[in-house]
DNA sequence: TTGATGACCTGAG
DNA sequence: ACTCAGGCCATCA
């Protein structure tokens, strides 16, 4: 059953997949930058990365209002900055003014294991 | 194929 | 502090 003759598109790109399977790999109370998440696929496509994330297939389990920029902002969301401000003050991350506080000091580190 | 877009980054003025 | 310009790479038309 199922010509299956063309292919099932994945919706998502392996690019994609990858960027959700690190951001699943955040622990709470951490964040990442669109930045890191570009080196640990070992790539310097930090749009492409922000762009991953909003295909959001899983806006549930992918905890993706745990990227923010690098400069510090909270940068952008699927349910509006207000939302992401929200949910990282829910996890216990110091946001003043639509700003991480102490990202340098919650910054999650991807491991090669 | 090119060209435009994007939840970005960095540097210079 | 802010604004402008260039760069980077994946995705879509």
């Amino acid at each position: 059953m199922k010509s299956k003759t063309a292919t099932n598109p994945p919706s998502i790109s392996l690019f994609q997949k990858h960027c959700y399977a690190l951001l699943m790999k955040i622990p709470c109370g951490q964040v990442t930058t669109y930045k890191a998440l570009a080196e640990a696929l070992h790539c310097r496509s930090y749009q492409a990365v922000g762009q991953a994330l909003s295909a959001n297939p899983n806006l549930i389990e992918v905890p993706c209002h745990r990227v923010v920029k690098s400069n510090g902002e909270l940068g952008g969301y699927a349910l509006g900055q207000e939302r992401k401000e929200a949910l990282l003050k829910q996890e216990g991350v110091e946001v003043t003014d639509g700003r991480i506080v102490n990202l340098d000091e919650i910054c999650f580190v991807f491991t090669d294991n």
